[in-house]
DNA sequence: CCAATTATAGAACAAAGCGTTCGGAAACTT
DNA sequence: AAGTTTCCGAACGCTTTGTTCTATAATTGG
């Protein structure tokens, strides 16, 4: 192992980002702002990070980690059958909360595609084993991240377990018969 | 009416914007380099538009005006009734195709935020008047956007009529019996 | 405990873009 | 033909970027 220094410092400065991101939004907010917050010099951040998408890329993997990690791996939780559908949208917009007004300012600042890209690509996943058709893993992939885009835009003014079980119900229709 | 030079003007920087697009992406584009393809100078452009953002503003409003442009008004088509959806979805389709590769260009140079949030504005109201519920709405405007996003990253594979096809059946197993 | 390695800080640097301003030329209007 | 509007080109100041260099501090290993 060679050290916790960078780790720490990696840390530091995504942790920065996001605090940046919630008061003024990517667009201003500039590198050595973020610098100035993290308490990390230029030179050192040019070597662990592509300048300021870097760090935003790693921030949003952070947080996909989180919303896609497997469900299943939750103790005392059972994801399989129908209503598992509703447990596990659940889960995901709880994670997606939790980093909740980062999360709102990357979107609502013109930076969505980062997020939403990587957030696609992971439901996607998911969904897909759940399904025959790749059409009808793609159409339920897009309800579901639209879902999550319109409540973080909403400032999460939905109940999360409503509108896991609104999500699944429909969901229920498409899977048919 | 003040003079046609204002509206040759902006069309010509919007022009001459799409076609860096294509060919370089939005990153990878100067103001200096699109008013020199344009033929326009810095002053006059910096009069007419809010710098870079500015023109693909106006470019994604263009394209959009196509998109949801009433369906209803096309001569010559039905679009009321069940088979009118995969009409007004393929219809859509094909506009989104007209500036087929500059909207790529868009999607997959981290720029989608723009176009993707025109795209889902136009397509919910659309949507929202053949559903009961708003969820019901958000849920099949997710879908079809899925779609066209989906589309345009694989570069317009698909045949869109097929896609518009399937993407109606779904949803009519989504507004149910 | 001292030496070697590695991470970091700080300052200085060149390069690139941006957005504005100003005088003058060109085009349209009446 | 005179007046109004639009356009151009050049110049300017400013911000941000990413790199490089030197020196300091922390970690590791003998």
């Amino acid at each position: 192992m060679t050290d916790r220094r960078v780790a720490r410092t990696d840390a530091s400065v995504i942790g920065a980002f996001e605090r940046l991101l919630d008061e003024r939004g990517y667009a201003r907010m500039t590198v050595r702002e973020i610098l100035e917050a993290a308490d990390v010099g230029r030179a050192t951040f040019y070597a662990h990070f592509q300048g300021k998408e870097g760090v935003m890329t790693a921030f949003v993997a952070g947080v996909i980690d989180h919303v896609a990690a497997p469900a299943n791996a939750e103790p005392g939780h059972d994801f399989t059958g129908h209503e598992g559908v509703a447990a596990q949208v659940e889960h995901a917009l709880r994670h997606v909360h939790e980093h909740g007004h980062a999360v709102r300012a990357l979107l609502m600042g013109g930076c969505s595609s980062e997020f939403i890209g990587a957030l696609r690509e992971a439901v996607f996943e998911r969904i897909r084993k759940a399904t025959r058709d790749d059409y009808e893993a793609r159409f339920l992939t897009g309800a579901l991240v639209e879902t999550v885009v319109r409540w973080v835009e909403t400032d999460f003014a939905e109940d999360p377990q409503a509108l896991a079980t609104s999500y699944a119900a429909l969901a229920a229709g498409v899977l048919g018969p």
